[in-house]
DNA sequence: CTCTTGACCGACG
DNA sequence: CCGTCGGCCAAGA
């Protein structure tokens, strides 16, 4: 039985919505849900529970400082998708970050 | 309802 | 650059 808050689900919705080959921030999603740019943790909390892993590629929600900030199967697991999706990654940091963010 | 935890962020030193 | 402190939000016990 998977239970899902509004929150929740506004949070996997946007993750969804990052275009392969570009990631996204948490406090920058945290804005889209009218929170003003914080509760960044809030969101960082519905993608650790993810019911919905292959289904939202929360690999490509990054920390604002373009590192990778966490993952819950590993940030190595993380930094291999992202490369693998043709961002580049070194030193769990996002090279060209502001290029590959989607900042609005 | 209260307390604790967490894949965060920004400011200070 | 690194470590520490405070603040914000949501979910779980």
């Amino acid at each position: 039985m998977i239970v899902v808050t509004p929150f929740q689900k506004r949070v996997y919705v946007l993750c969804s919505k990052i275009p392969k080959g570009k990631v996204s921030t948490y406090g920058a999603i945290a804005k889209k849900l009218k929170l003003g740019g914080l509760g960044a943790r809030a969101v960082g909390q519905a993608l650790n529970k993810n019911p919905y892993a292959p289904r939202v590629p929360c690999h490509r929600v990054v920390a604002s400082d373009g590192t990778i900030g966490g993952f819950a199967s590993g940030c190595n697991k993380k930094i291999m998708l992202l490369k693998k999706e043709g961002v580049v990654v070194k030193n769990n940091t996002i090279v060209d970050f502001e290029k590959v963010s989607r900042r609005e």
